[in-house]
DNA sequence: AGACGTTTGTGAACACGCGCACAAAGTCAC
DNA sequence: GTGACTTTGTGCGCGTGTTCACAAACGTCT
């Protein structure tokens, strides 16, 4: 009865799956507006976002009664407190660091600038890239990342250097302030306590998806190569369980 | 006690939590074997791919018993028993979709090769694409997609085209055959039951970030100017919530 | 062989998110 | 004003995912 520790609440707090889907909804009510749309049902808007009426209608319900019974809601005005809640109505300064393939096409993105992110640096190691005037901008030397990070107030540091890079930098940003990443490189970034990271990876959704491509081709290991030779390190091959994978209807643990 | 209809269940089912984190275990895995690690306990390995032990425990018990008690896991052995469940040990085949900013950047990707994906065709509408030489494959027009598909055995579409477009071009490549869809494209697309679309959006992610950003700097609305006018539709002023946000700059369709 | 330290695999409690279903609240027609 | 209809906001049960905590299993050392 106690109630001491309430640790993850937060009465002010939004549940992190509703924050993940307002900008679907944002968008949605984006799409509508351009098209003259006035009012929306939570049943229409869902539909065009893709998720059940009512859990849209519980994530709005987390900001407020915006809704007006027998009606639906006012498009312009839930633009208006979506894009306050999220914080959109200010604009954020990003930082891309690391020019290459990637670092480019997110630099020439105009799907950024259009929702009050403002790429505001360009910040590259290699000699040749350095001075180039890319999307408009200078990439500057890495060595500048601090100074950089302090004149333009960069909120948002994007990392899209190689792997071995990545948690370096990502250390150099937070040590100089920043407090949110969006990490491309595929690395498991640690970062202290208040400093919010979030990572995309498109080997891990490519994975995923092998994964559900193999399911409905019939379970893994469907081949006859189920065996795992073990002849690698030279443990005493004794008492090795020598269950073969496995997959599910096959043999099990036949320990003699 | 009627164990009828299992629905969702599937006795054989892996948790879809737990293989969106299969392909995080394997990196690690990869960089310790890379290192020339034999055997790693679940705290190490926990500890490099971010997550709790416990819950990597469990999420490796679901694909058998590959652990041996006061030792840990053998790290050769699991890489091969988690890319034999994702199904990495074999090869499959990807078309990009949309030759620009992006699709040229995904086209040159190492990564993908790495894993067992191989990235088959490019495809593109804009002739002054069509026909160019990118990553060492031709780009072919859009009007080829089906035969394409059909030519590689393509069983993954990556779209990395403009919005407008992406929803007749899932169509078309779903109706091919086609059945995973990874999606660059910031619309919510909508494919028949049997078809598993993952998207990846930079957008959604950065407002993400700019909502915690905005949350450690004292919440939403922090500047006084929180009226909304609400002068829109002649609706009486009388029973009206009068929640009156609106910031300063922007007056909205105050048709009077 | 037996005791000891280590680490897995998992039962159980807990937290979170989802979706149904419905009362309350509003609109609209007359 | 009244009644019929529409749609929101939410209480509630359910399933999924997360974490703790511990017995059982294993290797090792004596
Ligand atoms: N290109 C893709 O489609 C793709 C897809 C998935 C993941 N990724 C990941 O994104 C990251 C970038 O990919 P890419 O294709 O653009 O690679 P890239 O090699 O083309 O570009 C990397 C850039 O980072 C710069 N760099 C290296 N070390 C640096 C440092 N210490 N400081 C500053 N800059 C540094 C390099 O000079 C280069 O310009 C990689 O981690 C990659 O794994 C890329
Ligand atoms: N570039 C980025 O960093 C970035 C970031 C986030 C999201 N996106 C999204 O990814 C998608 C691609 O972005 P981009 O920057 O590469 O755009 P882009 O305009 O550079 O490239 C789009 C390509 O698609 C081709 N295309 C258009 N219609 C087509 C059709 N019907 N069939 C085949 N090809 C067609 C165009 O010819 C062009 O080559 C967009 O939806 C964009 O919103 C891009």
């Amino acid at each position: 009865m106690t109630r001491r520790h309430n640790r993850t609440r937060a009465e002010r707090g939004i549940p992190e799956a509703t924050v993940a889907r307002l900008p679907v909804y944002l968008r949605a009510l984006h799409s509508l507006q351009e098209r003259g749309v006035v009012t929306v049902s939570s049943e229409e808007l869902a539909a065009a976002a893709g998720v059940n009426s009512a859990k849209l209608r519980k994530d709005l319900s987390h900001l407020g009664s915006y809704g007006t019974r027998g009606v639906g809601y006012e498009v312009d005005y839930l633009i208006y407190q979506i894009s306050r809640e999220l914080g959109l109505t200010q604009d954020w300064v990003v930082a891309i660091i690391g020019v290459g393939n990637l670092g480019r096409a997110l630099a020439g993105y105009g799907g950024f600038a259009s929702r009050g992110f403002r790429v505001a640096a360009l910040l590259d190691a290699d000699p040749a890239v350095v001075g180039a005037e890319i999307a408009g901008l200078t990439v500057r030397h890495i060595d500048e990342l601090e100074r950089v990070i302090d004149e333009h107030g960069v909120s948002i540091a994007v990392i899209a250097t190689p792997a071995s890079a990545a948690q370096a930098l990502c250390d150099r940003v937070v040590a100089a302030g920043v407090t949110s990443v969006l990490n491309f490189a595929p690395v498991v970034l640690s970062v202290p306590e208040g400093v919010e990271v979030r990572k995309v990876d498109l080997s891990i959704e490519l994975q995923i998806l092998a994964f559900h491509e193999q399911r409905k081709a019939g379970g893994p290991g469907e081949s006859a190569a189920d065996d795992w030779s073990k002849g690698l390190s030279g443990h005493g091959d004794g008492p090795r369980r020598e269950r073969p994978p496995g997959t599910s209807e096959y043999i099990e643990a036949v320990e003699a």
